[in-house]
RNA sequence: GGGGGAGUACCAGAGCGGUCAAAUGGGGCAGACUGUAAAUCUGUUGGCGCAGCCUUCGGAGGUUCGAAUCCUCCCUCCCCCA
């Protein structure tokens, strides 16, 4: 029943930073129960959540059955090995609608329905830590481990010795140990034996199987497996743009963006995530990247990589859509192409591109451009940038880059109706005349 | 509780009475080159009616012709000792 090898489909995917000893056999010997850590800070998952995700995926699909673990609890903590500030309580409300909404996002990718004894799940630590009393917790988890254990995690310890040190409060300190117990509990519950997640969680986890060990002794079994962290070639961060996360959900990135997002990776970026984010295999993905080295211009491993996703998350339909727009605004496309296209297409075409609306009297007077691009439009915050913006040849109407002493006027209306204006080679805002 | 140090633009970090809208680096944005890539180079990075003016250097007052720079009080953070 196991259909593959679990670990070394991770590894030729270059998703395994370490493992603890034994998980190897752990896993042929018996199907697993293992889980992943998902912070319910928002109602929508973004990219930054998908290794972990696939991992699960992963997982599922070679036998074994996998449990989505919503921090409900430990999400209020934050974890002290960095970024994370300490976090606000949520209150329950908003804790179950975030719970709710992530599971939709999950069960594109996990399967919670099938009868298989490997049907996913999803749990929530707030159940079993909302009603366990402080004294109940120290006395029947604290005492199973030393303070100074838990000070030779490498989370804790740059706490205290960096030279910028900023202290780190109790609280914080405290967070290996509430997701210690979550491994414990769920080992005791669900007999869940694994626990992954990315290489910055190693310090927490272990926690976990040393809790597990040494709460229930040396033939306890848990293991620990995580991924490395995901990084961009030039340094900066996975999954941010300018305008913040890259969200599953449509209503926080439009599938156009988000399927701008995956093409827009560099070559390296590619051929490293398609590994992650993509399902193909060893045999396509190899093909696919020779196909590239000989040419590279035509991206295929962006497209490639775009593709697979944005269907999974947004399906086929939006997929084309998302084609289809990025084919008009960076293909050929020039101001002919777009004054034929007709309102329909038009519309469906830049449904993911942010539009404004401006009422009919601002162009049939003539606009100055610098106060239709800031009064009117709102697409520059300021008029300074706007102009400087103008003097660098970075302001395009309609395709045509356009000089700072331009009159809008009803000549530059698509279709009697729109104007498509472009800040720099990327950014694309509909201006709709009503 | 005692002693010391720090809070400057997106971040880091200079400046310590005028020449400061504030060095430098990073980041961001744009342009050139390209493949909607990377690297590189260039420009730009508070607002406006832009050779001028207005609002900024934790907060509130004060000294001064003039303060990010000096004084007072407050807030926040860090370090060391107890």
């Amino acid at each position: 029943m196991m259909h593959k090898n679990f670990v070394e489909e991770l590894r030729w995917r270059g998703m395994i930073h370490d493992l603890t000893p034994g998980t190897e056999e752990q896993l042929s010997n018996e199907m697993t129960t293992a889980y992943v850590g998902i912070d319910p800070t928002a109602d929508s998952l973004h990219i930054g959540h998908l290794v972990g995700i696939m991992m699960l995926k992963h997982l599922q699909m070679a036998g074994h059955r996998p449990l989505a673990l919503i921090g409900g609890a430990t999400g209020m903590i934050g974890d002290p090995s960095g970024k994370s500030q300490e976090r606000n309580l949520l209150d329950e409300a908003t804790l179950r609608h975030n719970q709710e909404c992530l599971k939709l996002q999950l069960a594109k990718f996990l399967d919670f329905k099938t009868e298989a004894p490997n049907k996913a799940a999803l749990v929530n630590n707030y159940d079993w830590m909302k009603s366990f009393s402080f004294l109940d917790f120290i006395r029947e988890i604290g005492k199973h481990i030393t303070v100074n254990y838990m000070m030779s995690k490498d989370s804790v310890k740059k706490r205290l010795t960096a030279e910028n040190a900023t202290g780190m409060s109790f609280t914080e300190f405290t967070y290996q140990l509430v997701q210690g117990y979550d491994f414990l509990h769920l080992h005791q519950h669900e007999n869940c034996k694994l626990q992954m997640g990315g290489s910055d969680q190693w310090g927490n986890i272990t926690t976990g199987t040393e809790l597990i060990r040494r709460k229930l002794g040396s033939e306890a079994k848990a293991f620990a497996l995580t991924c490395p962290l995901i990084t961009k070639a030039d340094g900066g961060k996975f999954g941010k743009t300018e305008s913040g996360n890259i969200w599953l959900d449509p209503e926080k990135t439009t599938p156009y963006a988000f399927y701008q997002f995956w093409l827009n990776c560099s070559d390296e970026d590619a051929a490293k995530y398609i590994k992650i984010f993509t399902l193909m295999t060893r045999q396509e993905i190899e093909k696919l990247e020779q196909e590239h080295q000989q040419a590279p211009h035509q991206r295929q491993l962006q497209k490639a990589l775009a593709q697979e996703i944005t269907i999974r998350v947004h399906g086929e339909e939006a997929l084309q859509l998302a084609e289809e727009a990025s084919q008009i605004l960076f293909g050929k496309g020039t101001t002919d192409a777009l004054r034929k296209l007709d309102e329909k297409t038009l519309l469906s075409v830049f449904e993911g591109v942010p539009s404004v609306e401006i009422s009919r009297d601002i162009i049939t007077e003539t606009a100055d451009i610098i106060e239709f691009l800031t009064t009117h439009t709102a697409i520059f915050p300021s008029k300074g940038e706007a102009r400087r913006m103008l003097k660098d040849n970075g302001v395009s109407l309609n395709k045509e880059k356009v000089k700072d002493d331009l009159q809008v006027g009803t000549a530059d209306l698509l279709n009697n109706k729109y104007i498509l204006v472009q800040k720099g080679k990327k950014n694309y805002y509909l201006v709709r005349v009503v």
